[in-house]
RNA sequence: GCGCCGAUAGUGUAGUGGUUAUCACUAGGCGUUGCCAACGCCUAGACCCGGGUUCGAGUCCCGGUCGGCGCACCA
């Protein structure tokens, strides 16, 4: 255990030093805000995503699309980015401090900043009051800072288009690809992991805030009315601390209670959020987050997106940035599927067929074409419309066409009464978004595996990393480089990979410094050749964190090594 | 973006204007070594980038980049 309160720089140079976060192009003096994955972090990355696969493809059926990081920017002006996804700022004419002009003008007292344009607020916080210098502004310009990333397709093009600041919305805009997939029926899924971009202003924090940075994303389209989980039984009775709206502003301690309860009492909205809620908990558990160290907190009202209908922060503690957002788990109604289809054209609507056809009364306004396209010619079709969605009274119907209101007199229409049949409803899907921010799950992956012991009076290093997400998996050595242990080792090895395992094998130096190299990288076990071996034809194996050895069979290795990797055996029930 | 601080082998460091840039660890090779960073010999490896001052700059000055902290920002 240690207690040194800055393991970040620790961690940073360990994964620096052992090749699983590098600065990019660092030969040219590297950039803010990107960071390349080396060896071992790629390869942990990617079982770390292996294991969000396992969750949400494999566990839930939600198959994985891909689509491209550059949208046009009629998606992202239908989501709402072009225009939401900036902040409007300006900068203090005397000490240059860039600052958001609504806060400016909230500071100011100025009310209705929000809505104004780039000009009116301009004018507006003349009179205020920089934040910083607490000077009087005077004449300053407001501008729009987006934080997308803008780029041009095609040579010479005018068109536009943004580097996705999410991957959410390619399983948007494929909505009804997906819907006709899915044989059109909710609810439904899919899934994306891909990078994102996002030009932060200043980003700081090595591997949490990122410019460009992956993300896992599921999209779950179900029935508005039914927010029921079909298996919500596997996690009803799953209990643990929810750090509800509520309890955040009262400043009280979490309220630690199942998943069935939270639902039952309201304190989560529906049973898909809280089923997410504690898939979240149990997969951040799974590789390598401690329980203590992981809450769910409720995003308070101001926080909550206006379309939102509830939304939890998975949040890990670290040691150097507190409670990081890891994961987000939304229930963003149908604000999605709505503005796509308006913007588009395109229907996103599922027919949700009754068992049996209603019959319902319906009144029906049926103009008498005849007369009313001779009077009123061009404007004929307008009134049709108007006219059918009206309202008469004894003497007629007002209509308002073109602005003008027109009194469509009784004979010139028909009501009519009539039953008809209702097979079913067209319904804007909701969707619930879980939205695991990957590379956050990495960096708390490796800080909270970081450890240091004394072994022999000297300081161990190791990451006591899951094996689910350890890049190397098993570490085989020869006790000494020659007499034929080495081909023995070598052969383990081979075994070893025809089984898929990643293996390293290692005869430089002491058989400790060995083992030290391979702690530090969190390698879960190692095989050691020795004299014995070519007698009994058996070799030890060792686990990491406990530095046990155990004796096992040198046929049974590739068996016990993938039954260790998976969990299905422990390595204390080994014989010593 | 602003302010303050920092940057020397893979890592940690010494170096207050003057030879060929210090030391340790690490890494590679050879030897040795019978299970936890042992040892011997050898080898490799650095002044963040660009300007300036100076006879001479790792060292002083300016600008940039990256990192840390504070401010601001974080749909």
């Amino acid at each position: 255990m240690i207690t040194m309160s800055d393991i970040y720089e620790k961690v940073m140079d360990l994964a620096k030093r052992r090749g699983f976060i590098w600065p990019t192009s660092e030969c040219y003096g590297a950039m803010a805000g990107f960071i390349d994955y080396g060896p071992l972090g790629a390869m942990m990355k990617r079982r770390v995503e292996n294991i969000w696969r396992d969750f949400y493809v494999i566990e839930e059926g939600y198959y994985e699309i891909e689509c491209p990081t550059i949208a046009q920017e009629a998606v992202f002006v239908a989501s709402g980015h072009v225009k939401g996804f900036a902040d409007k700022m300006c900068q203090c004419p005397h000490c240059h401090e860039f600052l958001r002009a609504d806060h400016v003008a909230e500071g100011g007292g100025v009310a209705g900043a929000a809505t104004m344009d780039h000009e009116v607020l301009a004018a507006a916080i003349a009179s205020c009051r920089c934040l910083a210098c607490e000077k009087v502004l005077g004449k300053v310009e407001v501008f729009s800072f987006n934080l997308m990333f803008r780029t041009s397709i095609g040579p010479g093009s005018q068109r536009t288009g943004y580097l996705r600041p999410e991957t959410a919305q390619g399983m948007f805009v494929d909505f009804t690809r997906l819907l006709r997939f899915y044989r059109d029926h909710l609810p439904f899924g899919a899934v994306q992991i891909g990078k994102s971009y996002r030009n932060e202003i200043s980003p700081r924090q090595g591997m949490i805030r990122l410019r460009e940075f992956t993300q896992a994303e599921a999209e779950i389209f179900v029935h508005p009315e039914e927010k029921v989980h079909p298996r919500f039984s596997r996690y009803a009775e799953y209990t643990m601390p929810l750090l509800t709206a509520q309890q955040q502003q009262a400043k009280e301690p979490p309220l630690t209670m199942s998943m069935r309860d939270a639902v039952d009492n309201r304190v989560i909205a529906n049973e898909y959020v809280a089923y997410y809620v504690a898939l979240t908990h149990e997969m951040l558990v799974a590789i390598g987050i401690r329980p203590d160290r992981l809450r769910f907190r409720q995003h308070l009202p101001d926080e909550l997106a206006h379309y939102a209908a509830d939304c939890w922060d998975a949040e890990v503690y670290s040691d150097r940035f507190g409670w990081v957002e890891t994961v987000g788990i939304a229930d963003r109604t149908d604000y999605d599927l709505t503005a796509h289809a308006k913007h588009s054209g395109t229907k996103m609507t599922v027919f949700i067929q009754y068992s049996e056809p209603k019959k319902v009364r319906r009144r029906r306004i049926v103009p008498n074409m005849s007369v009313l396209g001779k009077q009123y010619r061009t404007k004929a079709k307008a009134v049709f419309e108007a006219l059918s969605k009206a309202v008469p009274g004894t003497d007629g119907a007002d209509i308002v066409v073109d602005g003008e209101t027109i009194r469509i007199p009784p004979d010139l229409y028909e009501i009519r009464d009539e039953m008809v049949e209702v097979r079913g409803d067209e319904i804007v899907p909701h969707v619930i978004e879980p939205s695991y921010g990957i590379d956050r799950m990495c960096y708390a992956v490796l800080e909270q595996a970081y450890d240091e012991d004394i072994a022999d009076g000297e300081t161990r290093t190791v990451l006591r990393l899951p094996s689910s997400v350890a890049p190397i998996q098993v570490a085989v050595f020869p006790l000494m480089n020659r007499d034929g242990l080495d081909t023995i080792a070598l052969e383990i090895t081979t075994a070893l990979r025809k089984e898929g395992v990643l293996a390293e094998y290692d005869d430089s130096g002491a058989i400790g410094r060995r083992y030290r190299r391979q702690d530090e990288i969190g390698t879960p076990y190692a095989v050691t050749v020795d004299y014995d071996s070519k007698e009994d034809h058996t070799v030890t194996i060792r686990d990491r964190d406990s530095m046990k050895q155990a004796r096992i069979a040198i046929t049974s290795v590739p068996q016990t090594v993938c039954a260790l990797i998976d969990g299905s055996l422990i390595f204390t029930s080994l014989s010593p």
